[in-house]
DNA sequence: TTGGAAATGATAATCATTTCCATTTTTGTG
DNA sequence: CACAAAAATGGAAATGATTATCATTTCCAA
């Protein structure tokens, strides 16, 4: 299933530099086109399966937009917590001094 | 946009006693070969129709499996919290009793 | 009964993501 | 360097969920 590697090949690097650049959030098909308006003929398929090894090696988030799209970014870019659901699964990001915050809130609570 | 309309008619009461019977997640998809399986005759989009219009009305929560495909479950089977991402604006549920356990042990932390 | 609005559902269109597969590039080795 | 095997690449087709269209049917008030 993954093809996680550990060895980081040319399109990893291409897409790692293209979220160190854009910063935030960006779907494989904005990033794909933001290669190409660069000159970089990278294809879709390899956008695709660069993001999906960087997401194995856990370089790179995957979330999810509204509409059910997925969009990427670098770990590490901010401080953030993952939220792992226990009853569908799913993971989210949240923004780090946001969680303390609120996790103080419920802290004084309890 | 949304077609909230805080009427309700045959489908939508349908979709709901199909959520009820099941209880937990379902696709569209899934809800629909299920009431066809029941032998009614229900069209896939009168069924994307109704869960639609149920979520404007705050009647069905949506969700998004791993895959980004959209499941839906009754408000109020569960207690539960939504918690909404400040920098994606994505929402997600979380099951009561396991978050107020995380909560009570960031509690200790601060 | 009747006219119009709402509802329905089959079909086609859209769009992100995957699969296939043939071709190119890299790499290890003598 | 040369060459074979392995890895990477990308275009095209396939897939699958969701949405848009549109002709037909159901509802309901006058």
């Amino acid at each position: 299933m993954g093809t996680s590697t550990q060895t980081m090949n040319k399109s990893d690097l291409k897409l790692i530099a293209v979220l160190e650049r854009t910063g935030g959030f960006a779907s494989a098909q904005e990033l794909h086109q933001i290669l190409r308006r660069e000159g970089d003929g990278i294809g879709l398929t390899t956008v695709y399966r660069a993001l999906q090894s960087l997401v194995d090696d856990k370089i790179v988030d995957l979330l999810r937009r509204e509409d059910g799209e997925a969009i990427y970014r670098l770990c590490g870019d901010t401080h953030h917590h993952h939220l792992v659901c226990k009853s569908c699964g799913d993971t989210v990001e949240i923004e780090g001094g946001a969680i303390e915050k609120w996790a103080k809130t419920m802290a004084e609570e309890f």
